[in-house]
DNA sequence: CGGAACATGTAAATAGTTACATGATTAC
DNA sequence: GTAATCATGTAACTATTTACATGTTCCG
């Protein structure tokens, strides 16, 4: 019985301190930073498996105010696999992203829709930025961080964050410019096409 | 019985021109530009499915130096429920990357390792990026493209994918300063740890 | 003749999502 | 009481990967 990368992205959360279920669920509801998500129906099984190898140990807890639940530790065995796990060659991501499949139909598609779409993404990931720039502020900017140190990871996973939403809103933006240069032109045909460079 | 999104990824290809099960299979082994991948088992069931519903037909050719292939052609029904498609909202993309993931537990590393890791993940990259600018010297750099042409489409996506190898090349680079820096102080414990300043 | 690329499928397993199910505790 | 959040699970389905399976044609 081998490890899951689900498995791994638990220990990963669970080496900090220790969690319930429903934490890692919510940590994992929408990945900030750590780019891994799953939902809890998926966790919860998990946890056991990971309890089953010896991996993390659990705990209920009584809480007054809300009711009970079990905590997870990782164990030193837990540890000791996630640390080998970390510089194992990594698996290249396998993309898959509806947004750039869409794309490249683009033109069978109304422009004036095409622009409402790419507005609503556009404005989905600056949302999605802002709330990294959020996190951002809570890192001291002179100091840097140590690679020895929990947080070093954390910032190190907000940076690719910021950047990857950075990007992905520079482009939605060429894109907007491109199709509302394309619907000006065509609403007054004499008029000379605009031009738009895009860099990122 | 609805269409899926890799059903929609077939439709994608086929709009441009009819293809075999093993064209779009290769077409979708490495995602150029596109961003979907799938492999042959998923695609020739799936292609069954959209003859069903009426969104393709094939048609079985003969050749003289290979063996016979069935070609696939996307059919005005096809046509209409992809380009309805395009503009309904994208579901946001389900962010799971192995390497972001490890890099959150960096600190449990031993960073001689972690180097490597990155360096790896870096040399990749670049060779994806190489990749892309060598598809991008085969678009003529005046004339813009519109975005009633398939090209456009094509286009908009290579630079999706360019500023985002870009942008995480120029991360993992910021990791190795990080870590080499690191090394270095251990290694030389009185001098001062440098400073690396991180954009993109 | 043997290996590489072409060509098309199915089977089994794993991973992930959506839906179902239940119950505690707090605040209004 | 009832909605919201906390809390933990299972069932059914869909999506994806890996492995199994078979046959053609070309080139050396």
């Amino acid at each position: 019985m081998s490890i899951t990368t689900l498995g791994y992205a638990l220990l990963t959360l669970l080496v900090r301190k220790p969690l319930s279920g429903y934490d890692l669920a919510r940590a994992m509801k929408n990945p900030i930073g750590f780019f891994w998500q799953a939902r809890h129906s998926q966790i919860y099984p998990e946890l056991a498996r990971l309890e089953e190898l010896g991996l993390v140990t659990a705990e209920t807890i009584a809480q007054r105010d809300r009711p009970d639940k079990k905590l997870y530790t990782i164990t030193l065995d837990g540890q000791a696999v996630l640390a080998q796990w970390i510089t194992e060659p990594a698996k290249p991501a396998s993309e898959r992203n509806e947004l750039l499949l869409k794309t490249y139909s683009l033109w069978l598609a109304d422009p004036e829709k095409a622009i409402k779409l790419f507005q609503d993404q556009k404005e989905l990931h600056q949302q999605q930025l802002a709330q990294y720039e959020q996190i951002l502020t809570e890192y001291p900017q002179a100091t840097p961080l140590s690679p020895d140190s929990p947080d070093f990871g954390s910032y190190a996973t907000l940076l690719r964050g910021l950047s990857y939403e950075r990007g992905y809103i520079t482009w939605c933006h060429w894109i907007l410019t491109q199709l509302e240069s394309y619907v000006d032109d065509k609403r007054s045909q004499n008029e000379p096409p605009h031009e738009h460079k895009y860099s990122d």
